[in-house]
DNA sequence: TAGATATTTAGATAAATATCTAATATAAGC
DNA sequence: GCTTATATTAGATATTTATCTAAATATCTA
C-alpha cells in the first residue's frame, strides 16, 4: 500500500495542518498545542497521534510533558510527489503512490 | 475558510492521486480514466468531480466525450504550503491556511 | 426521431472520521 | 503513599466519505 497515503490523509485535516504550522515555529507540548484550539485535549491527542503515525511529527517525553516536533523527512517525499506531477521534479524519480 | 482545504482533501484519496498522475501523462476522457480502475463509472465520476471542485483538474466536452486535464496552478499553491513548512520557501510568503 | 454511446445525477448504504465525556496512565511534589 | 498536573486510551455518536445500482442527460448517427 502506498507509503504516501498516511501523510496525505493526515494533512487533509485543517486542524492538523495548523498544528504542523505551529510546530514549524517551535516544539510544543501537547497541552500548549491543545490550548490553541477550541477543542478538547483528547481530540487534539487524536490528531497528534495521526500526525505521529504518518511520521510527520515526533514526540518525546520530558517529565510530565510530551513535546512534539516536526519530522521534515516525510514532507520531502510528499513534495517530491508534487514535483513529479508538476514536472519540476526533485533529485530522484519517484513512482511511488 | 481555508482556500487550500479542498485540494488537500481531494489529494487525500489514493484513487484521485492516481488520476492526477495519469493526467500528468496525457489528457483523458472520463471513460478512459474509469477503465484504468476496478470501480464503476459513477464512482470515478464522483472522484473527478471532487478534483474539479478543488480546481486540480479542468473538464471540457468534445462531442460525446468529456476530456479531463490537469490544472497546475493550484498545485503550485499547495507546494508553497509545503515550502513554507519546510523553510525552503517558494517565491512568496504564504500564510494561507 | 430512434437507437447507441458517454457521462453524470440521484438515492442508498457501509465504512471511516472527528468529536465528546469518562476513565486510565505517568510523573512530580508534598 | 496521596494529590495534582499532563496526557492518552476507551467508548459512544454524529458527520463525512466512498461506493454501488438505477435513472437521467447529452451527443452522435442512421
Amino acid at each position: 500500500m502506498p507509503l504516501l497515503n498516511m501523510p496525505f490523509k493526515a494533512l487533509s485535516d485543517p486542524t492538523r495542518r495548523k498544528i504542523i504550522q505551529m510546530l514549524k515555529e517551535k516544539d510544543m507540548t501537547a497541552g500548549d498545542i491543545a490550548d490553541q484550539f477550541d477543542m478538547t485535549k483528547p481530540s487534539i491527542s487524536h490528531h497528534l497521534n495521526i500526525l505521529k503515525q504518518a511520521q510527520l511529527v515526533i514526540d518525546q517525553r520530558k517529565g510530565q510533558n510530551i513535546y512534539y516536533s516536526l519530522n521534515t523527512t516525510v514532507f520531502q517525499e510528499v513534495i517530491n510527489w508534487f514535483f513529479n506531477v508538476t514536472d519540476r521534479r526533485g533529485e530522484f524519480e519517484n513512482e511511488e503512490d
